[in-house]
DNA sequence: GAGATGACGGGCT
DNA sequence: AAGCCCGCCATCT
């Protein structure tokens, strides 16, 4: 059986490039939605050089979520927008245009 | 096994 | 709008 890591792995693998999700919706589609913080500490442990496209997940907010010594946000930055993400005046993303949350989205309401 | 930590999120002030 | 607080989960000490 997969562990939790490997969950969030095999999900952030999915993200198409050029799109976006947010912990949130990784943690729910790994069937915990209440654990976006553990999805931070499972791409914490990643490489830089991981087959994990972990740049492609940012926070809720829109934004590259603050890390370490600094510049590794930067660098997060760089690659995404190196995949033709857009970053607005005030360093967000507008999740509404590249923002992915799962093979089929809101189906619609009834 | 108890306490602390963190690439989070939502609610309230 | 910006900040503060509290809850959540997997790991690490």
């Amino acid at each position: 059986m997969p562990t939790f890591f490997d969950e969030v792995y095999a999900l952030v693998r999915q993200v198409p490039v050029g799109r976006v999700t947010t912990y949130g919706a990784i943690a729910c589609m790994a069937g915990r939605p209440n654990a976006p913080r553990a999805v931070g500490y499972a791409l914490r442990a990643l490489q830089a050089d991981s087959d994990v496209p972990w740049q492609r997940v940012i926070n809720a907010q829109g934004k590259v979520s603050p890390r370490g010594p600094d510049g590794e946000a930067s660098f997060q930055r760089v690659r995404l927008e190196r995949e033709g993400i857009v970053f607005d005046a005030q360093d967000r993303i507008n999740l509404r245009a590249f923002g992915w949350v799962g093979p089929m989205p809101a189906p619609e309401l009834p």
